[in-house]
DNA sequence: GGATGTGAATGCATTCACAGCA
DNA sequence: TGCTGTGAATGCATTCACATCC
């Protein structure tokens, strides 16, 4: 059987971000090549995981050597799909929605976001950086016509499951959950969930074990 | 070898988390009772996953009838620690920090934000909801006179390292970190870490598969 | 009958360890 | 020699399946 994309852990697929990240730092502090030992422990992690988690998709180093910092980040961009510009909506401009929409450097990291919605008719038309908050009802036109597929959603958990289903009626296949509620959505629909509460408790339990 | 509560598998910590807030959702809607199956099913999980996470730490159920909701609530606060407040604080006021400030609810979920800093000289002294924002200066009085031993982390990049190691050094315990930065941090310390644009990363490259 | 609690079995992720290459 | 890439071995989390109890 061939080995497709799905197969590969899903623990990896996340550390490919924190690679990402570091890599992208020691290109700043213009280092050329790395090696797994070296990435390993910038991160806590260990050689042979780096190694490993890098070969479920090619081959990228050179034995002797190390990987080459500014190729790595391009093909780890690549794999993710962030070599090209995701346009991205977000729904519910309070707080959170405010903060994020705010946060400069999503371009950088290949997304930009390019509608605000929220259902408070007080709260459409006004300006939040470049953007104009519309409407709820203007969903579908703007997806369709944008070409739109990811959704950061920071509604309140009351509205969250019924603005997800939404969404999800008109074609977006990832949801960047800020609502502390498990959202239910269809097997080919993604969603990832922060909660900034759950961390804490997680923190909470954690420091008071030792 | 006597099991002591460290060798409980992180990712069933991370589930009390969830069980908590489904049971809470449930409390609302009067659930009095619920079975393991069901709690499981209404989070996308298995029956037997959430008996044996709650088996890590002790016997909650009854044979025949499932779980009480207020009362394993109850349980589950205590085992996180969450059944009394923890004081916490916060660093860097800019966008994120102003939001998660905003957020209300900390306190029934266990946690009291009590104090915020900025280094930012023309931040200090201005008021974000009942809180003035404080000078670093101040960072070891406080968390002394407040016993707080949790950090909301929100500075930039080039500051979060720094930041941490004062945090650390003065008694924290525990850090919640928004920079899209690794810390290195001792042992006894422990990072849990949000970060928008890598949860978006892992999206692009989910929904990207199928 | 219906549900829990938990050892045993399975399955998945991590680590080991080494062949092969620069 | 130094480092990658990768099967094999290990270790850990999940699922199974059933004795036990309401």
């Amino acid at each position: 059987m061939s080995r497709t994309r799905l197969d590969v852990p899903d623990p990896a697929v996340r550390r490919l971000s924190l690679y990402l990240r570091q890599l992208e730092s020691l290109e700043h502090e213009k280092v050329s090549t790395v090696s797994s030992r070296r990435l390993a422990e910038s991160l806590g992690l260990t050689d042979a995981q780096v190694r490993k988690d890098l070969g479920y998709f090619g081959q990228f180093g050179r034995p002797g050597v190390g990987y080459e910092v500014p190729t790595l980040i391009q093909s780890l961009r690549r794999i993710l799909g962030t070599d090209r510009i995701s346009n991205t909506l977000m729904v519910g401009i309070g707080n959170i929605g405010r903060a994020v929409a705010a946060y400069q450097g999503f371009r950088d990291k290949g997304f930009e976001l390019v509608a605000l919605f929220d259902r408070d008719e007080r709260k459409v038309g006004k300006k939040v950086g470049r953007l104009v908050v519309q409407s709820l009802d203007d969903l579908p036109d703007v997806i369709d016509a944008q070409n739109i597929r990811l959704a950061i959603l920071a509604v309140p958990v009351a509205a969250a499951q019924e603005v997800a289903d939404l969404l999800i009626e008109q074609g977006v296949r990832g949801i960047l959950n800020f609502a502390p509620v498990q959202l239910r959505v269809p097997e080919h629909v993604t969603v990832r969930h922060i909660d900034v509460a759950a961390e804490l408790e997680q923190l909470v339990f954690l420091t008071s074990l030792r």
